[in-house]
DNA sequence: CTATAATACTGTATATTATACAGTATTGTC
DNA sequence: GACAATACTGTATAATATACAGTATTATAG
């Protein structure tokens, strides 16, 4: 028998990796409408998906360096953010990800139940 | 307008980078029966998922060294050939992983809708 | 008022790992 | 006898999530 903590261990690291990849799928839908990096955190995690600032701050600064996000940084406001969301590009690119992926899901439904 | 070529490189891309988190549950979920390198790639090609050698040899190397799977080199069949199955500490693994992963793809799903 | 928590970033370093690349050898099959 | 398919091993590299360090402002509670 395996300890139980042990096996969690292990769950743990490996549905990081698992989850590491979906990242950019749930982050890019979530910026149709221009959110800023506390703000998405907070949704983000509200909404069950567990996810940190060394996380997401490079992800969403990486989105913007290959094309796919615009950001502005706003000072007229309580406190000064940068906000972000999706451009012409990043539309076009999360329509057809999303399409692909509910086939991707499908087949892999199917290959691991 | 975006040409649908740029568009489809870059889901490729994007693709690719989310496939590749979940090709560890997907490759533990054919390993419950023992495999080598070669079928579990047609097996999985078959299946509608795409997957090359490059990927996968690392893969199953890499899931042995971490203590998931055990592997067994056969020398008295047409031509030898290395299977690995998952043991007991990959099996336990295997199992919570996948009853984690039914809760995140709701998530997941519920997110990016 | 003043400590503390929450908010809201930037910049750089590191560790992991899929993928690429190179190479080897055997077994069909045309 | 050539070529495709089978079936690996070993090492290199590029990408990137995560970690770490640092900064500064605004609420809030005592």
């Amino acid at each position: 028998m395996i300890e139980p903590e042990v096996i969690q261990e292990h769950v743990d690291k490996l549905s990081a990796e698992m989850r590491r990849g979906l990242i950019v799928l749930v982050v890019m839908s979530q910026l149709e409408t221009e959110e800023y990096g506390y703000s998405l955190l907070k949704k983000l995690e509200e909404k069950g998906y567990d996810i940190t600032q060394d996380t997401l701050y490079p992800l969403m600064r990486r989105l913007e360096t290959q094309g796919y996000l615009n950001s502005d940084w706003k000072v007229d406001e309580p406190r000064p953010r940068r906000y972000y969301q999706l451009n012409e590009l990043g539309e076009a690119v999360l329509e057809a990800l999303r399409k692909e992926w509910k086939e991707q899901f499908k087949v892999i439904e199917e290959i691991t139940k």
